[in-house]
DNA sequence: CGGCATCCTGTATGATACTG
DNA sequence: CAGTATCATACAGGATGCCG
């Protein structure tokens, strides 16, 4: 892997302030934000279900649903079954659905390097091929870490940082 | 996305226990982790550029050092310039390399949905072209999150799972 | 320079109990 | 069922200082 621009190695000023990486993390760093993520992703989408699928007790799973629904990758809905009372449900937003390689990139590299018993596969229902998270260029070509420069244009030496963590 | 085999919804047994999620996420769940491989793949092989860098404090960083060396995704070798003294540097190893779907996913959901200022972007050096990280079937099929099934075969109603956390 | 030990603070999370 | 409130614990991570 390459750097450009404002991206070069330097010391005395840390790339982190400008770092999307930094800023996805402020939305996903916690245990809890990827496993809620994940059973939406599996599905759920009660209160109950999540905390009892990722098997967080009801005061997690109510802070971190309320975070990401603060953060807009999750949406609260209400809804109402005919005779039932009213209810809520979480659903995902598109910007939640965009965390899918992220997630699934995770659930790929332990399945590689550090399998549980029964690794889940990942399958595409169009055609039933096993289904991975890569690096590919607009050619189409795959890529791989060395074949790839990050390249950033701003002006990383002034002082005051316009986004931190 | 489709759940399938013993991955089917149930609320009285959380598949976190099997969950390769979960797994990877007890080797880069914190966010000294995240930053300190994001600098790996950015060229810093030595312990102040980690430091420096990630901006982190020197026990932090070599808190991670040393749990990314055991968990296997850095190395750390011994090497010696003619002239200079022993040191020691760090590097990223096969399993650590294929993490860069990870960290990349993160940056692009930054770089989409919460842009920072200069956002990063990513080319590949074969063609110049812009790289994006996605799911992809084996039949070269562009696969979103409605597109997909995840499939587990194990014996998800044992009282005992083998790998939790 | 590279790294570890110590102290301290903030936060993620569990346990438990309570409300509508 | 869908939460909220409170308390207790564990850990991430900063600040400081020491050591080879």
């Amino acid at each position: 892997m390459k750097l450009e621009g404002a991206l070069a190695l330097r010391d005395d000023q840390p790339v982190g302030s400008y770092c999307p990486i930094e800023r996805t993390l402020t939305v996903v760093s916690t245990r809890s934000a990827m496993l809620v993520l994940r059973e939406a992703f599996y599905g759920a989408s009660r209160f109950e279900e999540f905390a009892a699928r990722a098997d967080l007790t009801d005061a997690t799973t109510s802070a971190r649903l309320r975070d990401l629904v603060r953060a807009g990758v999750l949406e609260k809905r209400p809804y109402q079954e005919p005779g039932q009372r009213r209810r809520h449900e979480y659903a995902l937003t598109p910007a939640g659905e965009d965390l899918m390689p992220a997630l699934f990139a995770l659930l790929q590299w332990a399945n590689r390097h550090d399998p549980p018993p029964y690794p889940p596969q990942l399958t595409h229902d169009g055609c039933g091929r096993p289904v991975t998270i890569e690096a590919r260029c607009d050619a189409g070509h795959h890529v791989t870490s060395d074949d790839v420069t990050v390249t950033a244009a701003g002006p990383f030496g002034l002082d005051d940082p316009v986004a931190s963590t």
